[in-house]
DNA sequence: ACTATTTGACCGAA
DNA sequence: TTCGGTCAAATAGT
């Protein structure tokens, strides 16, 4: 356990440090000669880096809780986020949810809710319309939210009426970057066409990743001092699934959905698939004691480039903040992370290594 | 005509 | 009473 924590802490460290590095490129950044492009590349980063750190922290704080209990159950997910503050509006969701935990702990009679939380920030970097994710959302609100830059808006799946779908979602720019998005699902989709959209998407994506990289190729073959003779182009597989087990079942009820995400799609590939905890980046590099070796095969490092760096200013930087359920017997055993993060939980930092 | 969005009203929780 | 979430009539777009 010792080393773990030495681990966690030097990781922490190179975190944050990274950070601090990266926010003094940005300042140079902003100078007269300020390119948008690098400054968003930066910011992304930064965002990442942070995350990363809180990860790391929050996940301590969870263990250090009991938080994990491997053969759990239970269904309830719920978010963290790293991109607001203490008051920023969306954390009153996330309260909500550990809330929810609460009560469900508390109160084991009470049915276990069928709704799961998350959050996806995207960085508007670019053509793609921030809101896109494969789904059809209609509108059916809008509120100004209190301490709040930018109000809040409400979406419902299309097909609420036609098919009984009740996934929602609230879509809100980030106070202090209000090129970012903040996005909230709530509930699940139950629709069938969606699937479809999703898939499309996602191929159009991976078309877009792929000619990028020809692209990329032919200049940098183009270029005297660096002739590639072995430039592989990456497979879908290791561009799209950072993650070498099945996207998670968040609902192990509606099969046919899940089965179809795992057959065909990367955990990457929808709001589903996209709230990969960021935390699990983090796991890989204490699998030995999770033994999460032999499943989580991507490198910190590498999760880092897939996740937070955007390729080009059509990219959509998904900086995923939210950990979930995570509840796979693929994993060799019952697996089940589901765990709630309190975001706002302060500490002492000497204290919490020290523990 | 049909569908989507806007926006003030309403409701429930805190 | 306040505030976030939802409803539904009005409006806009096709």
């Amino acid at each position: 356990m010792e080393k773990v924590k030495a681990l966690e802490k030097k990781k922490l460290i190179s975190q944050l440090t990274q950070g601090k590095e990266l926010v003094n490129q940005l300042k140079k950044q902003l100078g007269p000669l300020a390119s948008p492009e690098e400054c968003d590349l930066l910011l992304g980063k930064i965002l990442s880096t942070l995350e990363k750190s809180l990860s790391i922290l929050s996940l301590k704080a969870l263990l250090l809780d009991g938080g994990i209990n491997a053969n759990n159950s239970t269904s309830s997910c719920s978010s963290i986020s790293f991109l607001g503050n203490n008051h920023s509006p969306k954390s009153e969701v996330l309260d909500s949810s550990v809330d929810q935990l609460d009560k469900n702990i508390v109160s084991k009679k009470r049915k276990k809710s069928q709704q799961w939380t998350n959050q996806i920030s995207i960085s508007d970097t670019g053509h793609e319309c921030p809101h896109e994710d494969g789904y059809s959302w209609r509108k059916y609100g809008q509120k100004d939210i209190l301490g709040a830059n930018h109000p809040r808006a409400y979406y419902r799946c299309t097909h609420r009426n036609t098919q009984g779908c009740l996934a929602t979602k609230q879509v809100q720019r980030s106070d202090g970057n209000s090129s970012i998005f903040e996005v909230t699902y709530k509930g699940r989709h139950s629709c069938k066409v969606a699937q479809s959209n999703i898939f499309s998407l996602e191929n159009q994506k991976r078309q877009k990743h792929n000619k990028k990289q020809e692209q990329a190729m032919e200049i940098f073959n183009s270029t005297p001092n660096h002739k590639v003779e072995n430039f592989s182009i990456t497979t879908e597989e290791e561009v799209f699934t950072p993650f070498s087990f099945p996207p998670t079942p968040l609902n192990l009820e509606n099969v046919e959905e899940t089965k179809l995400f795992s057959d065909s799609m990367a955990p990457f590939s929808s709001p589903i698939m996209s709230e990969l905890p960021s935390y699990l980046s983090m796991l890989t590099s204490q699998n030995d004691e999770f033994g999460m070796d032999q499943i989580l095969q991507s490198s910190d490092s590498d999760l880092t480039e897939l996740i937070s760096t955007p390729t080009s200013d059509s990219d959509l930087t998904e900086l995923i903040s939210t950990p979930t359920s995570i509840s796979d017997s693929t994993f060799g055993r019952d697996w089940d992370l589901s765990v709630d993060f309190e975001p706002n939980v302060t500490f002492d930092i000497e204290e919490f290594f020290s523990n």
